[in-house]
DNA sequence: ATGGCCCAGTCCCTGGGA
């Protein structure tokens, strides 16, 4: 089974990109962040004719969420813990497979910046949240993949020049730690469970010629409970994406799964 | 050339992104 997550940056300016992708990549599944649209805006029949099931948490103008599916899937909105919350950032879905079912969550968590605004305790607080949804969803003991852009640089070597980042919200110690405390539930990040090396990236910004210097940071994860982590066979980003005329700032990256 | 963007929306500026 193909999992895929992408930060699309405005799924109706990225329709094309979006639609090639499904076309060049057939993932089975993708999970869509910062779609910017309400639900109702979300171009729907051009993907499903594609042979996919959308589900949506849109927002108008900001945020949103969404997970694509070849397979019907039962499906969730929101993320507990907060009914005052009124930004589009999670969505989960249940998807069969030929063995039994997948949970999956499409996550955009808040960038938080700057940090000495309101901004970034909500930023904290919402992965406070997502860490007890995420204990409750373990205790399923099912193949869980936790997808998305958690604007988190977990590590120095996920930066290309993580110097630059000592004081924003993407990489401050408090923001590190608590996704520590999020993986350290029983959760593996994907993509460094099959490789260490550095330079591997999943964001480049519009600005300063960053994509063409490579000045990139990987902040696009995916988390596997157990039951997943056991039967991850590789991982890809699909850099190509983000070289393309009028692109997303993020390129997607997906898994293969033995479900 | 030592600075360079892009999105949505009560829309020609502003707020937000990272």
């Amino acid at each position: 089974m193909r999992i895929a997550t992408w930060n699309v940056n405005s799924v109706r300016q990225r329709i094309g990109h979006l639609l090639d992708y499904l076309k060049d990549v057939a993932p089975d599944a993708l999970c869509l962040q910062e779609i910017k649209c309400v639900d109702g805006q979300f171009p729907r029949a051009e993907v499903e004719a594609l042979g996919y099931n959308v589900e949506t948490h849109g927002q108008k103008g900001f945020n949103g969420v969404a997970i694509l599916s070849k397979r019907p899937f039962e499906v969730a909105r929101g993320l507990p813990g907060d009914d005052a919350d009124v930004q589009s950032r999670y969505i989960e879905g249940v998807i069969p497979t030929d063995t039994g079912v997948v949970r999956l969550a499409s996550v955009y968590l808040p960038n938080g910046n700057p940090p000495d605004s309101e901004k970034y305790p909500y930023k904290l607080a919402f992965l406070d949240r997502l860490i007890r949804h995420t204990r409750k969803l373990l205790a399923y003991e099912e193949p869980l993949v936790l997808a998305g852009d958690f604007n988190v640089i977990p590590e120095p070597k996920d930066a290309a020049h993580p110097e630059q980042w000592t004081s924003d919200a993407l990489f401050l110690p408090q923001t590190r730690e608590k996704f520590r405390e999020l993986t350290a539930l029983g959760l593996t990040d994907a993509l460094r469970a099959t490789r260490d090396a550095p330079g591997l990236y999943t964001f480049w910004d519009y600005q300063a010629g960053a994509w063409q210097k490579n000045n990139g940071i990987r902040i696009d994860h995916l988390l596997l409970s157990p039951q997943a982590a056991d039967r991850l066979r590789s991982v890809e980003i699909d850099k190509g994406m983000r070289g393309r005329d009028k692109a997303s700032d993020h390129t997607p990256i997906r898994i293969e799964l033995a479900l």
